[in-house]
DNA sequence: ATGCATGAGCT
DNA sequence: GCTCATGCATA
């Protein structure tokens, strides 16, 4: 029925990788620290729970006999056991009611109770602090005119201001492998970064308390980004692959995946004995440089669940940081901007999506990572969900799919789609084998035409290690 | 830690 | 309408 011309055509981005990348991921999480003890709760952002708990994954439970309902008759199976709960068009999971009380979660508002020494009494430091300029993905109010800059400024002043590191990354997810140097390319990066040898300045707090705004050295171009910061990346995507690559004040030239995930487990190893927790991080990055990260972001980036090439763009900052905190004899200083302001805009409610609804959905996504209009609506329909609700959810799984990707030759990519040969999307067998692995471990799609052994090939070392072991 | 949502930039 | 980066909300 849903028959669709060839769907994973063109896209076809997704890549075999996920499953391990999971896997290294949780690896490393179990690894040594983040556990639980060591977490200082404080609830800078959210964490108003820090409660470990490594939540299994839902997407798809191994065990259960997951079937693969054709798209159009199938999926009333699920309906039937699942979503019927809730009745149907169980509009439950996305409350109509306006929330009122969208407060956007602000960085720092939660009055944070630190349990470290290290931590600064910073109750109220925090919340003095203005953050007219650090600009913060959600600002709505960019111009927070005047940037400060405070920084060792690079050759700054001319540098435009902008998000400051509007690299020119485009590479897509973990691209280059191992020895193969991510990014490089780009020495004009180099400027991205206020080398932070410089910066090594004892003082954490370049930022002068008196506007408490980092002056943000905003680099590049994009200085027309100036506010809304965050996005300058994406400009660069598509074609800024020339320069490709991470950039990085110093070391990074050469960026490597082991670089990385070492860095990344170095980071959280530091951040943790250093009394940081990740909010905190992405706070202090705000103060360094203008431009704040959430505590998710900076989650993502020690599991390693971030794309190559934003990982490279974030290693810098972060290393940077991560040099100040260790030197620095104020390392509260660091994080003394907050954001004060509220964000008005409304967002969506979350819907919760119940775990029959997933796995249908895995089901589909299986069959059909990328369904089109007609498909979403019947997905949609059948599953009572909103087709909004649902093109959102494809679109956030095929980005899990390549975010918890591994790194890959991008030549090994491309061949899983090109040689491919039968796209009627719904044409790959639902085999459980093919795409996901149900084996307990969360389930990743996986593309069609993989091939275990080529994917192993792909794998990093290292990271096989991870696998195998 | 992670699911769902948002939005810029692009096709 | 997609990708990608990112974040709020929540498990």
């Amino acid at each position: 029925m849903s028959e669709r011309p060839q769907s994973p055509t063109s896209e076809c981005n997704s890549r075999p990788d996920d499953f391990s990348r999971a896997m290294y991921a949780q690896a490393l999480s179990q690894e040594g620290f983040g556990g639980a003890s060591l977490q200082i709760p404080h609830g800078v952002l959210q964490h108003h729970s820090l409660l470990f708990n490594k939540a299994a994954y839902n997407g798809m439970p191994p065990t259960t006999n997951q079937t693969l309902l054709p798209f159009p008759p199938g999926a009333g199976d699920y309906r039937a056991s699942d979503l019927q709960a809730g009745d149907f068009c169980q509009p439950k999971h996305w409350c109509p009611i306006a929330a009122p009380e969208y407060t956007g979660q602000v960085a720092g508002v939660a009055a944070p109770t630190h349990p470290t020494n290290l931590r600064p009494p910073n109750t109220e430091t925090r919340e003095q602090v203005k953050m007219s300029e650090i600009k913060l993905e959600k600002d709505v109010n960019d111009e927070y005119g005047q940037k400060i800059q405070h920084y060792p400024t690079p050759p700054s002043s001319a540098v435009a201001h902008g998000v400051y590191y509007s690299t020119p990354w485009n590479s897509s997810f973990w691209p280059g492998f191992p020895p193969i140097t991510a990014a490089n390319t780009n020495t004009q990066n180099l400027n991205s970064i206020p080398s932070t040898s410089s910066s090594s300045s004892p003082s954490l707090s370049p930022s002068p308390p008196s506007n408490g705004l980092p002056g943000v050295t905003f680099f590049n171009g994009s200085a027309s980004q100036t506010a809304q910061a965050p996005q300058a990346q994406t400009s660069t995507r598509s074609s800024g692959s020339s320069s490709g690559g991470c950039s990085d004040s110093e070391e990074e030239e050469n960026l490597s995946t082991e670089e990385l995930e070492q860095f990344a487990k170095e980071l959280k190893h530091k951040r943790i004995t250093l009394g940081f927790t990740q909010a905190d991080v992405g706070l202090a990055l705000g103060n360094l440089y203008g431009k704040m990260f959430s505590q998710t972001t900076i989650c993502r980036f020690e599991a390693l669940q971030l794309s190559f090439k934003n990982m490279c763009k974030l290693k810098p900052l972060l290393r940077r940081w991560l040099n100040e905190a260790e030197t620095s004899d104020n390392p509260q200083d660091m994080y003394k901007i907050e954001r004060v302001f509220v964000d008005t805009r409304k967002r969506k409610r979350r819907t919760s999506l119940e775990g029959s609804v997933r796995t249908a959905l895995e089901s589909y996504f299986v069959k059909c990572p990328k369904p089109n209009t007609q498909e979403i609506t019947h997905i949609a329909d059948d599953l009572c969900l909103e087709r909004d609700v649902v093109r959102v959810w494809f679109c956030n799984r095929r980005q899990k799919g390549k975010r918890l990707a591994l790194p890959f030759d991008e030549e090994c990519e491309g061949q899983y789609y090109e040689q491919g040969p039968p796209p009627p999307h719904m044409a790959h067998s639902p085999l459980p084998g093919q795409g996901y692995s149900l084996s307990g471990g969360p389930t990743f799609y996986m593309p069609p035409l993989q091939r275990p052994d080529v994917f192993k090939q792909a794998l990093h070392p290292g990271l096989v290690g991870h696998l195998t072991s």
